[in-house]
DNA sequence: CGACTTTATGCAATCGTTTACATCGCATTC
DNA sequence: GAATGCGATGTAAACGATTGCATAAAGTCG
């Protein structure tokens, strides 16, 4: 057992791609039971199976998914359109995504729509010609012909960080409205009345609406209201934000409160009060949503909620493969959110 | 102009897809004209192009993809293959590069491997599979095998995040060495003497292994060296970085500065200090790589490097395009780095 | 004005699989 | 032992674009 040589047998491996063809000469078979045996074994025989693999690992023989799906009508990819990559979280909701669809086979096709409903419709027809099974959309918000298009294409699809309140769409998400909900009520309880809101434009973003639409239930709760003149809406960026908290604050009742949409507008307002001077959690609370590492590490912590990032990929992932494999799934799933208090909120002076 | 109902003409639209031989009988050419109008204007008199597209628009026709790549051999998708998705560096990087492919018209397909060089064997074989024209890997370690896949099918690629020393592999990126150099010099001329290093596995990872040989060769230079009882591996994770920097911190006689090879694992390292009680920039430095938001934003600022994250994605996607396109495009393209100092360095006590 | 070039278009082959259908052989059953 | 059924395999027709080649029409030039 001389194997010292590392250029052992398999170094015989052929040059330049080989097709089903090759495979099937080799293996002494037909091109049709080369393609049985790779994609139903069990209706070849085991030993054919067998001389077929080894033919295919021999030739290092890689199908032609074209080839396939122009045949099958099937191309195992998946459509990911989210409105930024950018921003750390779909990036991780992504990442679960892309996790879950590889264990099962299918690829990630992505795309990005920068919070434009029409890039999003003409991105989704782009990966329409590009032959992807099934979609995963971020959010409710969508231009309808997007739904006639997927309709007319026969792809399934799911809405992903919020549930459809009509039940028309499948969707899997959570509540946006009670996490912001639920920060108020925690600042409202630490004896806020001025409370400003941070918010991201809500034309087609129904996430950032319902959040708004949150902080605005648990004020009319305790009765107040939102002030028109503290609420900011800024672009999704820490720079933005920060511009923005900073008209807030410059207010002359300014807000002893700021609520943010999510973590990196309240990390933006902490950079404005720090500018500003103010001791975050004693001169001014903030308060932000996902929980992001972002938030967690800063000093004080950010009291956020916690949202259900990976959750979300992977449930996402799970019902498209059940769908497409045609099996049994739940087409609305709603995750549960829970607050993180940390050091960024506290009581109001005085 | 009663046009006050909404359902004006064009919902007169064809429901379910229509093919290119659809487009030709509606427009009264052949399929081949069809065919020329939309890829190759040029070649079809301005006439029967507008007779064409019009068609097409009317009848909302999608080019069928996987028709297209089989016969013509190109799929206009490029293939990106990053360690993890997680971080958000390479999150940020593959916006970049996505919005500069959707700009040529071309998708971008996404696959992770998690640092295992095997895993990554495997994905790019699958996006062969797939189908896509080109690759973008990350980093220069890789498995030999890979660089023969890609040979043997022909696909061009181009790694990122660093330049292949010897000229073979075409490559974007910077001086990984550099930016640990620059920083650790900066320590050194703050006066520290013991420092400490936190990095990823270096296994399969080259940036890794560059960052910690920039450290070393700083040390050298100032007739030092890294004491390996201050050299810490951890996975990518605050908590992971938190922990490996504890081990550092609770030795007999500690670092007085850390050099992390990356912002997560610096921002790790400053939990562990605030855990410990010790103030940054004071009783202990610590710098970061990548410059990122979340070194920035703490308190105090982190020390870092900025790094050319979103002029790597452009730089690949702009070669790839090229080299499909047939034009001339350079293959190896380095970008400058920058220290960023910020409060989280200063001279060691006493 | 005829020959020759150029341009626009159509015809039909082609890309590499999958799959409906046909076939063959073997086992089962009466 | 003949008839029947079933499972494994082969044959060949799709899938829907692109593109080489042929052809027709128009333009150019001496």
């Amino acid at each position: 057992m001389s194997t010292q040589d590392p250029t052992d047998a398999s170094n015989q491996v052929v040059r330049s791609r080989s097709d089903a063809k090759d495979v099937a000469r080799l293996a002494g078979v037909s091109t049709a039971t080369v393609s049985r045996a790779l994609n139903n074994p069990k209706s070849v025989e085991p030993a054919t199976r067998q001389l077929v693999l080894e033919a295919a690992a021999k030739l290092r023989y890689v199908p032609h998914g074209a080839a396939r799906s122009m045949r099958s009508r099937r191309s195992n990819m998946i459509g990911a359109v989210v409105p930024s990559f950018d921003y750390a979280l779909y990036a991780r909701t992504t990442s679960a995504l892309q996790q879950r669809l590889d264990e099962s086979g299918y690829s990630l096709v992505l795309a990005e729509h920068h919070y434009d409903l029409a890039v999003e419709l003409r991105v989704a027809s782009q990966l329409i010609e590009r032959g992807v099974d099934a979609f995963v959309f971020v959010g409710l918000d969508h231009d309808p012909r997007l739904f006639s298009l997927l309709e007319d294409y026969g792809r399934p699809y799911v809405l992903t960080w919020g549930i459809d309140p009509l039940r028309k769409h499948p969707s899997v998400g959570f509540d946006n409205q009670a996490a912001t909900y639920e920060v108020t009520n925690h600042l409202l309880a630490l004896g806020h009345r001025r409370i400003g809101l941070l918010s991201a434009f809500v034309d087609g973003n129904d996430r950032a609406r319902e959040r708004g639409a949150g902080v605005r239930r648990a004020l009319a709760e305790a009765g107040l209201e939102l002030n028109a003149q503290h609420v900011q809406y800024a672009p999704i960026s820490l720079q933005s934000a920060q511009e923005a908290a900073l008209r807030l604050l410059s207010l002359p009742t300014p807000p002893t409160a700021i609520v943010a949409t999510n973590d990196v507008f309240a990390v933006g307002a902490m950079l404005a009060c720090r500018k500003l001077g103010l001791t975050i959690g004693h001169d001014i609370s903030i308060t932000g949503v996902d929980n992001t590492d972002l938030g967690a590490t800063q000093t004080p912590g950010l009291t956020s909620i916690r949202t259900p990032i990976v959750e979300i990929g992977l449930a996402a992932a799970e019902q498209l493969i059940a769908r497409l494999e045609q099996e049994p799934y739940n087409p609305f799933q709603s995750f549960p959110i829970e607050i993180v208090c940390r050091g960024s909120t506290g009581s109001p002076r005085g």
